[in-house]
RNA sequence: GCGAGUAUGGCGGAAUUGGCAGACGCGCUAGACUUAGGAUCUAGUGUCAUAGACGUGCAGGUUCAACUCCUGUUACUCGCACCA
């Protein structure tokens, strides 16, 4: 075609004019809800790895929309967050500046793409009308107990004054500037993300997440079961220890306690080594801050001396050991060492030279601990352990954890590794957290008619000395009144992570301009959930889990319809470059989509990108692939000339059109879209066979294609005077049609391919038979020998076996 | 360490249910047309070899038949990482 890009824009401008992705709330056609994740709008434009999804996803809305569906396909932006931030202070503008500028650019290359998105529905999350409801859905989850205040440890870059961000302070360096982090207290809004534990992990079952998706939930949501002992200290004072294995509690030889727990702590006065004790505590505070896995060789740590608990259930006095590896803010902070079943108290034991009793009799401990995996599930038999001697290690972890709550020295419980979620950044760019503090009221909410609260518009913002937000610079915005008392108050200074305002996304584009809620109860049930959700693989576990987190606290107060409004969740591989690594400028492999289109078009970028491989894993970049597909493109349009003066379809092509159309649907609602391409380009080589087609068939061709190639089809299909194909009706598929009369299947001799037959579909099983003993090179190979007997499967293959 | 995933020609990858392994495309080889080719068309292209044998990371097993199911094992990728 003369000029691709000329078209392409003609079909854009034409989609654009007549609102022909236009999602309408409401009619007599099925809703459907296809979703992609909303990028993050960067300074370096849209990468070639948000194609591969967004075509994916704008293929099946394309097809649903000719089959009838009312497709709500929407696109919009998730722009706070650091980059932004950053950005913005180097050049002294706005943050809101740079994401304006970035979003143009990404907005424009969506459009060149061609993709079918509903525009009209468009926001970013940093739109005040959009934060708006971010932050009055914060007020609800501090209204209902959900948002607390607690002190919790941070990453803190004592150069750079800033808190860290986990990810940028792995090796437990600062990414930044390389200086050695610290682990510093501070006070932080939380969400009671733990308290839905439970939830989140039943509510899987509403919901086709991928299994690899679920999975991951799973894992992150960590949950064990076990019990939880009360330990009393000689002397008076108790605490707490969880264990799954309650079997092996008569192997107790000591606890170990966490150097950074409240638990110690309160043992402090009794302490006869306190200078041992308190060295140990403060190398642990900056060994915390490095990267642990190079420091875990060893299982140090010290003997709380002076202190000793008692194992409730044989009454045996056993020392207390301070111990990095048992962690102050997971479980109880305290840990019971069974070292003959447990490796890591195995190697602590050693280590410090602690007694060993083994509780189960399963062979030798010398070497290593027998753990759970290894004598769980055997019919090993209980020693040293009174009365439950000779019992079986299943039965004895019953009747022992029966035992522990029939005396009260504990109970059975749940564990969860999720813990509460720390909501607060001290950052600029994140929608503002609409708390007050005031001297006599305390922490007060502001009234929600008075949202949106605002981020300033400054352009000069440095972070403070101590590591508060930048906006805590900013008096005539930190300065307000009590919403309560109207004494002289301060704003929170510090804003929302990045997650906040992607957890409720989705039902905002159900409703997107609603000025009196979130969105309507009514939009939310027509819509009824997101029907498809298509992300990357690094969003699957925190991004979805929040989300999830988020609507079922919508639900429990009323505000959602449904406690889950995701039901498919699949996950995409990502574009490598042709060398097989990651995409970075410093590697110098990165392809920009504008320059792709630039040259090959649109669709070709787009047809090779779902023709490249499996869509769930990784594939790398290949120009000359691309270039391939183009080439299948410029062959679609020379078919053009083949086409006769006749109507209707051409007999011989009927098998194959049908088993198309058949399986153009299926792979496209399976994430078969390499296969898609390859069944079309199998398609378009059968029409190359003949000398002309018709007018019938060249257009379902397009049609086909069109999800996958728009611009390029619509174009073809106005040349040979059809109405646009976004306005016409998907084609049906004649099973009937799908069945060939004759067929080539294969003969084998003991499982080995000798030959092929024609089988007609009447045949019977004793012709079929007859005809492949005839068949020349299968009578050579059981020449002399005997059949034993011949294997028919109806129309696939023939297997002689012989002897 | 734990959890998950992956492994098929020179390359990307097909094989929906155990049934002709390598579809489709790239690349490559030869030829045609051409001033030219990153255009198009034709033929060929898993390996080794003479009929034939061998081939889906490796070693076993089940089956008439295994890329597909089972057992063990290796390598790589991702996630979590002293989780009690």
């Amino acid at each position: 075609m003369e000029n691709i890009n000329k078209i392409e824009k003609k079909w854009q401008k034409y989609w654009d004019e007549k609102k022909s992705f236009k999602a309408i709330n409401g009619g007599d056609k099925k809703p459907y809800y296809i979703l992609v994740e909303f990028p993050y709008p960067s300074g370096a434009g849209l990468h070639v790895g948000h194609v591969r999804s967004y075509t994916a996803q704008d293929a099946i809305a394309r097809m649903m929309r000719m089959q009838g569906y009312n497709v709500l396909y929407p696109m919009g932006w998730d722009a706070f967050g650091a980059p932004a931030e950053q950005y913005a202070i180097l050049n002294h503008i706005h943050p809101k500046e740079a994401v304006k500028e970035n979003i143009k650019t990404f907005k424009g290359q969506m459009k060149s793409l061609g993709f079918s998105f509903d525009w009209d529905r468009e926001f970013s999350t940093t739109d005040p009308d959009y934060y708006k409801w971010t932050q009055w859905q914060f007020l609800q989850f501090y209204k209902h107990g959900m948002a607390y205040k607690d002190t919790v440890p941070v990453n803190w870059c004592p150069h750079c004054k800033s808190v860290l961000s986990n990810e940028d302070a792995a090796g437990g360096v600062c990414e930044r500037c390389g200086s050695q982090v610290e682990q510093k207290e501070k006070s932080q809004w939380m969400l009671r993300m733990s308290d839905y534990s439970e939830d989140l992990l039943k509510g899987l079952e509403d919901t086709n997440f991928a299994d690899r998706v679920k999975l991951g939930q799973i894992n992150w949501i960590g949950k064990s079961q076990g019990v939880e002992v009360d330990i009393d200290i000689v002397g008076g004072g108790k605490f707490s220890i969880f264990t799954t294995c309650p079997e092996t509690i008569y192997g107790i030889t000591f606890f170990v306690i966490a150097p950074d727990g409240k638990l110690i702590k309160e043992l402090m006065e009794r302490v006869e080594n306190k200078d041992e004790v308190n060295a140990y505590i403060k190398e642990t505070s900056l060994k915390s801050a490095m990267d642990r896995t190079e420091l875990n060789k060893g299982k140090t740590g010290v003997e709380v001396k002076g202190v000793k608990a008692i194992n409730p259930v044989n009454g045996k006095e056993v020392p207390i050991f301070l111990g990095d590896f048992v962690l102050g803010d997971y479980g109880t902070g305290a840990v019971m060492a069974v070292p003959s079943h447990d490796q890591r108290d195995f190697e602590y034991a050693k280590e410090h030279g602690l007694e060993i009793i083994k509780v189960i009799d399963c062979g030798d401990i010398s070497e290593h601990a027998i753990e759970k995996t290894e004598y769980m599930g055997h019919d090993y038999k209980m020693i040293n352990s009174e009365e439950f001697n000779g019992m079986t290690v299943d039965l004895a972890r019953e009747k022992i954890s029966d035992m522990i709550e029939e005396k009260g020295y504990g109970r059975r419980v749940n564990n969860y590794k999720m813990r509460d979620w720390i909501f607060s950044r001290q950052r600029f760019w994140g929608e503002p957290i609409p708390m007050i503090q005031c001297p006599k009221c305390g922490w007060v909410p502001m009234n929600e008619e008075d949202l949106p609260l605002l981020l300033p518009d400054v352009a000069e913002y440095e972070p403070t000395e101590d590591g508060e937000s930048p906006l805590a610079n900013i008096t005539e915005w930190v300065n307000c009144k009590c919403p309560k008392c109207g004494h002289d108050a301060k704003r929170e200074t510090d804003t929302m992570p990045n997650w906040a305002g992607s957890s409720w996304y989705f039902l905002r584009f159900m409703d997107p301009k609603n000025d009196k809620e979130f969105a309507s109860m009514e939009a939310m049930k027509y819509w009824n959930r997101v029907d498809w959700y298509n992300g990357g693989m690094e969003h699957t576990a925190r991004h979805l889990l929040y989300a999830r987190f988020w609507v079922q606290f919508l639900f429990n107060i009323g505000l959602v319809p449904n406690k889950e409004m995701i039901w498919t969740r699949v996950s995409h591989g990502m574009v490598l470059g042709s060398d097989n690594q990651k995409m970075s400028k410093s590697k110098g492999n990165v392809i920009n989509p504008d320059d792709i289109v630039k040259e090959y078009g649109a669709d070709a970028l787009r047809t090779y990108e779902m023709f490249m491989g499996d869509y769930q894993m990784d594939a790398p970049w290949s120009t000359e692939s691309l270039r391939g597909c183009k080439r299948f493109l410029d062959k679609v349009e020379r078919l053009k000339d083949k086409v006769n003066d006749q109507t209707g379809f051409t007999q011989s092509l009927e098998v194959i059109q049908n088993k198309t159309i058949k399986k153009i649907e299926y792979d496209l609602t399976h994430m078969g879209y390499n296969t898609v391409v390859s069944g079309l380009m199998i398609l378009a080589n059968a029409y190359d066979d003949l000398d002309s087609i018709t007018k019938d068939d060249y257009r379902l061709l397009l049609l086909l294609l069109n999800p996958i190639a728009p611009h390029i089809t619509e174009e073809l299909n106005e040349m040979i005077g059809c109405t646009p194909l976004c306005e016409a009706e998907w084609p049906s598929y004649d099973e009937e049609k799908i069945i060939e009369n004759t067929k080539e299947i294969a003969v084998q001799v003991n499982g080995k391919l000798r030959g092929t037959i024609t089988i007609h579909i009447d045949d019977d099983e004793q012709s079929i038979k007859e005809k492949a003993l005839e068949c020349e090179n299968v009578m050579k190979h059981i020449e002399g020998k005997e059949i034993v007997r011949i294997i028919v499967i109806k129309g696939k293959i023939v297997n002689v076996v012989v002897k």
